[in-house]
DNA sequence: GGCATGGCTGGTCATTTTGACTAAAATCCT
DNA sequence: AGGATTTTAGTCAAAATGACCAGCCATGCC
């Protein structure tokens, strides 16, 4: 379920484009709109839904609408031998947002956020003392220059085969 | 409409997890899930579609699900006075899904997805012709250990006053 | 060529949901 | 305490939903 990820085809990103003002749109208006008959947008959305190529709604939801208004990466390197169990402790930090293993110098780099800059240094904190975790390094993001968009790749991506 | 962002409360954040799995269940469903009236799950939802605590629905889509299996972090400097051109140019480049600007050496750190290693340097290629930036560093992303997630926020801020 | 497959269409149906609108009750704020 | 705001619980007509269906058209396979 999980090893080849679903491929959205053109249709599917119609209809995702279509939604990207109002998720909750009903079907036939999106129907109509795309020029498709209500049964297959219908079908294609409950594809979707089980496709798992969306992330979780909450996704959608800004940090800085939780008050949290401080961002930043933290940059850690670790142990090798106790990724696993570094890994399991951030992810029960609840202000770790994002986790990713880059190549190069950092072993993982970590997005946070925080209420403001006192907070965040409690939080990175708690990061460094995440098991297996040798040293961090902190910087702050001042601006969100784009946020996270798919929309220009989803509209390069229309009117090709694939 | 920007300066200030909404904050959500106690309830907007039940509704929220709540609409975790699915976005679009009928409003009885949630009012009833929640103990709350109709009206009010009505209301909070179109407040909360208004409040711009939303990314756009398509910000959901895993670029992997568009045959983007290579992610990287690109980290530019660039010549501070044309900070903006080098702005607008990113943001035409489609492969471009995030920039922040952080605090510390790298001006602009930018997160691209790309179809292969090959596609992925084509891309890099492409920023760092853009205007104004004067040096990048690509570091690809081999592992996508948490991905973005609000869930673990959200569900400590329940129970808070705010 | 002939056939099965899968997806889209355009249609039906009974049931449920929606949006808009109440008035009254509860809650919040100062 | 008093006013403002929110939530509740109820109504209504109109619309959408989910679940069907048979027909059609591509595609791929033997």
């Amino acid at each position: 379920m999980n090893s080849e990820t679903y491929q959205l085809d053109e249709t599917d990103r119609r209809i995702l484009l279509a939604l990207d003002n109002d998720p909750r749109v009903p079907i036939m208006m999106l129907a109509q709109q795309l020029g498709l008959a209500r049964g297959t947008v219908q079908t294609r959305l409950e594809r979707l839904a089980h496709s798992g190529a969306l992330r979780p709604n909450t996704a959608r939801i800004l940090p800085s609408s939780m008050g949290r208004g401080v961002s930043a990466f933290v940059s850690a390197e670790l142990n090798q031998s106790s990724l696993n169990e570094a890994i399991d402790a951030l992810r029960r930090i609840p202000e770790v947002l994002e986790c990713v293993a880059p190549a190069g110098e950092t072993d993982l780099l970590i997005r946070v956020s925080a209420t403001d800059p006192d907070d965040l240094y409690r939080v990175s904190e708690e990061i460094r003392l995440c098991p297996g975790i040798t040293r961090t390094s902190t910087s702050m993001i001042l601006r969100d220059v784009i946020p996270y968009r798919t929309t220009a790749l989803l509209s390069k991506l229309s009117g090709t085969k694939n």
